[in-house]
DNA sequence: AATAAAACATGACAAATATCATATGAAGTA
DNA sequence: TACTTCATATGATATTTGTCATGTTTTATT
């Protein structure tokens, strides 16, 4: 198993600020998972108990809304921790982790690291950090569900993760979304997801390769109304 | 002016965590504000630099869109920190803080409790602890945005607006907002707002006393479709 | 290859919500 | 007091979005 002192991954998460003595001790006791595309990490409701670091792969963060639709609250990538609310609450997870693509993480156990919370400031603090910009995150997506049509979220959606998961050498965007997730992600109908990007290729705004969405018009894509 | 080290209201922020010598020391810099009903705390993009304690009254964090509409993405009461996000991030504020009351706040420089983040972890994971809450809450916003009708938001609104900020003997909700104000924290057209809040009032399920909303009954507010 | 099951697509219609217009009462101001 | 402004209210209408039905295409499975 590779080791957490030596893993280049926790460079772009709060785990960086963790002394090497205190990366051994985790390394020795984390445990590493493959997870498979369209694999549950953990339940809406669950006490993970631990975080994750995402080694590899996407994944989507949702919540089950009361008229049964699993509304996409955020989407984590490479490099990001999952689950870090468990550390600082007693209470089980609030939301649901399903991996978008094949994923690899690693498990920390709560008991193994809250230690280090308690006594390391600059990981305390860095964890703070995250957290303070995935709420400000949180906050712009409240005001886009609350102002935007979902032609803008739709438009916005598609710049975001072409932008933030990147495309294939043909142009494409990477990861690969059925109109269903589109529809959880932006807040909508499955059948007004897929009306919208039907509208989206017919005006030559995005064109599609098998189930590839790419972007052939940016500046239209962020001048819809 | 009074002293930190023997102000109550840091009991129900993290505020609690510093250490005698600390309060002491914060106690020192801080500077009290009395700010009236409708005065901004703070503007979206303006440079925070610092945290302001609640001692008294309530606001609101709202965030102008594109389409000119100021939505609120969290209302704060007594007893609370707004623009902790300032402390760990050298943006400017994503959010403006407006006062829905006569309020009386403290606010502490950001170059006197920074020390403090990096040095006393109790307190640092004690912000992260009301981080997180405050992450869960934006993520169940989102969720309502999203997937809930305006009717049931401003049913919903009514009921966390009693419950949070109580009700005056005569049992209508204490804090008085307008119907812009419920419009734009439930998201939607002034006008929707007021039609909704008039429906209810015509089923019943409120009842108005001059600008006092109060409820009649809760579990039909609930029911709400 | 045959079949079943998803995913995608689209029409028709209903429901929710926004927008615009206008009216009235309340509150502040000259 | 008269005037102005603002908040509330409501009708008429347009637009957006959801729902239901149905068909097609794609993907998975046997």
């Amino acid at each position: 198993m590779s080791k957490c002192e030596q893993c280049i991954i926790k460079q772009f998460n709060a785990l960086k600020s963790l002394t090497k003595d205190e990366l051994i001790r985790i390394s020795g006791c984390k445990t590493s998972k493959v997870i498979k595309k369209g694999e549950i990490i953990f339940e809406e409701g669950e006490a993970i108990n631990g975080v994750y670091c995402i080694k590899d792969g996407i994944c989507k963060l949702s919540k089950l809304s009361e008229n049964g639709k699993d509304q996409v609250v955020k989407m984590v990538v490479k490099g990001q921790l999952i689950g870090q609310r468990s550390l600082v609450s007693d209470e089980s997870s609030n939301l649901q982790a399903t991996a978008l693509n094949d994923m690899e993480v690693c498990f920390i156990p709560k008991s193994e690291i809250i230690a280090d919370l308690e006594r390391n400031p600059k990981f305390t603090l860095d964890m703070l950090k995250d957290m303070a910009h995935d709420l400000k995150e949180a906050d712009d997506v409240i005001v886009d569900m609350a102002q935007k049509s979902v032609k803008q979220r739709l438009a916005e959606t598609l710049i975001y993760v072409e932008k933030n998961f990147g495309t294939n050498p043909d142009g494409t965007i990477s990861l690969v979304l059925s109109r269903e997730d589109y529809a959880n992600i932006v807040g909508t109908a499955t059948e007004s997801a897929i009306r919208v990007l039907s509208q989206f290729k017919k005006e030559g705004i995005i064109s599609t390769v098998g189930k590839h969405i790419r972007i052939e018009d940016v500046s239209a894509l962020r001048r819809v109304e």
